[in-house]
DNA sequence: TAAGACAGTTCGGATTCTGAACGCAATAGG
DNA sequence: CCTATTGCGTTCAGAATCCGAACTGTCTTA
């Protein structure tokens, strides 16, 4: 199977794949979170080549995770911000930086500290079930597949 | 920038991905944590060509994420299974697995469905603070970077 | 007038990916 | 005993991507 088909796998993460799981995109999407709106900035923040920087942005506005609005004037110019979709890929990185923090931090610590606003903290968000509010990790969920009785096998 | 230099950005994201950003790794944690352990299960329920799934799964256990351990004899054979490092990637793979069931999702619903063994109910985790409790959000948080006076500048 | 910022696009060599085939040991079937 | 079949990879060569450098084109600033 071709990694240009992965979205067509009856699977809720290939599908979100499909859309931000290319090289690249994920640094892209932190940047949009620190609010980086701009071409250039984008592409000293993130590293990432421009040719592919700008394929990356325009599949992102494609699946409607970023908007790309006009902001300037001759030449036209235009920035890139978060979706609602986009703004709810959010745990998604945080989750990412928290591993990257706990398992891959050198000597200096982390590079960058989440404050949550409303209790005014240093902290790194954790899941918890939205029904009865308990954390969860990995072995307290259990997956069940809708029937395979269609033939199709879903994966998650 | 070579997408392979990834890791020596002063990032956890970054440092994250440079271990588990590849194309297919994602789908073969995704297999790891529905017990998945085989070469033969991975590549077929991943659909990754099999000299790609040999390099990632390397290069997870070269990083800790899996063991790989013996399980049969002759010929030898090994299984690969997720740490405890491996294990804290939960919220990666739960939180994308939440996106695509909300923006993702075809007419038939969520593939799979996940259940909070400790009150037996379908749900999809949420982050929270640990700190106070609260729920939170992209909006709830603020950053704050490691002091730039030592010249390097920390994106998270 | 010249230089620089900005937002891309184009080009071609360098990497990666990918399907098909192979290797090799054991096991199952006839 | 001979022949699949299973399991776990590796090898190979063509196809697809990547990526650095250079270029385009329009304004702004010096």
């Amino acid at each position: 199977m071709r990694w240009s088909e992965i979205g067509e796998q009856d699977c809720s993460v290939a599908r979100t794949l499909s859309v931000i799981g290319d090289r690249w995109t994920m640094l892209v999407l932190r940047e949009a979170f620190m609010r980086t709106r701009r071409f250039e900035d984008f592409q000293r923040n993130t590293g990432a080549p421009r040719p592919i920087l700008s394929d990356r942005l325009r599949v992102l506005v494609d699946n409607g995770v970023l908007a790309r609005s006009p902001y300037g004037n001759h030449p036209d110019r235009f920035e890139y911000r978060l979706t609602e979709k986009g703004l709810e890929l959010y745990p998604v990185v945080v989750s990412l930086l928290t591993w990257g923090d706990r398992w891959m931090a050198d000597s200096d610590g982390p590079p960058v500290a989440l404050r949550h606003k409303a209790c005014d903290r240093t902290m790194h968000p954790e899941l918890a079930c939205p029904e009865c509010g308990e954390w969860v990790g990995a072995r307290d969920i259990s997956t069940a597949s809708r029937g395979a009785q269609d033939g199709r096998h879903p994966r998650s």
